[in-house]
DNA sequence: GGGACAACTTGCGCTTGCGCAAACTCGCGA
DNA sequence: TCGCGAGTTTGCGCAAGCGCAAGTTGTCCC
């Protein structure tokens, strides 16, 4: 049985945590057992880079628990959130897509645990689990397609219907019922929105107190609460001209 | 010997086209018959639609000769060209990457041959020729790269210069050199280079004009042929602040 | 408990580039 | 060959939202 500082504890309470992920659904309790085996657990405090763009690609990752920020650096220093990772989500994955340097940075939202594989292990574990393989291409399909739907939104909506989406999909993807409404369960600064829908924070300021005073939303430092969805909804859905 | 219709087509002509191409490299020639016997050979005139958005995904296909245009429409009807398809590449892979309906429209930009094959094939296909799935993955990762550079674009730089890289982009990638610059060698309007960098038709009109007038590009009805690419560059780097 | 810093707010002026409208022109088909 | 229509050009006015600047507030740490 394997003894290492971390054997036990990956035997024991990880499997329990990994076992309910969509990306481990469809493999035996052994197998799984058997992927956990090559995987390192670490945590990293916030703030902490997972990895750095443009470096060497050394290892793909689960997170177990936390939040990460998927960040891109232009040249010139300007910053764009490319998304935000949830719990049992796959990221890193440069391996599986032949790349040997990572495209962007990942910073822990919050203090977080994942799961690290080093990359060497990808096609074999892709040839043994395929069911692991598929669910992962299936994961990059989908980021390609939103990604995609970003640049349409981008394209064709104004900032505010950019911002509303923004809000709704965090809301939907990480939101925590509260008594007051959907909050967004980690830290998030105007300007990290602003850097998820190509804006100033001041525009978003301005459109966040806006809100706040029509009763839509409630916000504080680093902190947005969802009170009334469904106006978001028409704001967000707010055609121009149709 | 195969007698089909297509049988000795593709197995004399056709094998040698797809021979020389990057997705067929690293398979024998005796693999690439093979792969070559489950594929079907068509024909697309000009503007016709290879698939639509949201339909059915039935194949996946290999561009033989042409241009396609890659579109994906919002549901007020606005369009956004999410990229061109040289040939030789590989396009429609949903299958590959677990979707069931395509999430964009392809249309020929000009007269294309292509090759399809039934996405059911895919898995087998990927399995048996592992540098076949290996390649297509790879291109689906520059895809997902090239398209989240296109936001970081979007959310950084000026319309000019989203202009400037967008005819750099289709210079290096479909350029023909003739005595006058590098021409873009398939019919792209005004309004497609608007649907490609979030702008209006008008807005772009106006900046060729004016690149004209100064000798950086030279263009007509569809067509664009640019004489100093270097200068262009210049136009695209151009960071305001630094 | 208080200071310092980071996050946020808000006002103002200005530029970018969009919307609209009208005219023009090139190329193709009748 | 002529006309029609898609593609293009261009002028004008306007509004979205950015840049700048100054002030405010909340939090964390000493």
């Amino acid at each position: 049985m394997r003894r290492g500082p971390w054997g036990i504890r990956l035997a024991g309470l990880d499997r329990s945590l990994i076992s309910r992920l969509p990306l481990f659904q469809g493999l035996t309790p052994d197998e799984q057992s058997e992927i956990l085996r090559s995987a390192r657990s670490s945590r990293f405090a916030k703030d902490a880079a997972i990895f750095e763009q443009e470096t060497e690609a050394h290892s793909f990752f689960v997170l177990v628990a936390g939040h990460i920020r998927v960040v891109r650096t232009t040249p010139d220093g300007q910053q764009i959130i490319a998304r935000y990772i949830s719990e049992g989500e796959i990221f890193g994955v440069a391996a599986a897509l032949g790349r040997t340097t990572y495209p962007a940075s990942a910073v822990a939202a919050v203090d977080c645990v994942v799961l690290a594989w080093p990359n060497a292990l990808w096609p074999e574990l892709a040839r043994r689990f395929p069911a692991f393989g598929a669910t992962t291409y299936r994961t990059v399909g989908n980021r390609l397609q939103e990604t995609q739907a970003r640049v349409v939104e981008m394209s064709t909506e104004q900032v505010e219907q950019r911002v509303a989406h923004a809000l709704l999909r965090l809301a939907n993807q990480t939101g925590r019922k509260t008594d007051s409404g959907i909050e967004i369960d980690f830290p998030i600064s105007r300007q990290d929105i602003a850097e998820m829908t190509g804006t100033t924070l001041h525009t978003v300021s301005r459109l966040l107190s806006k809100w706040e005073d029509i009763g839509i939303i409630v916000s504080g430092r680093q902190k947005v609460t969802v009170r009334d969805a469904h106006r978001l909804v028409v704001l967000a859905e707010n055609r121009s001209k149709d």
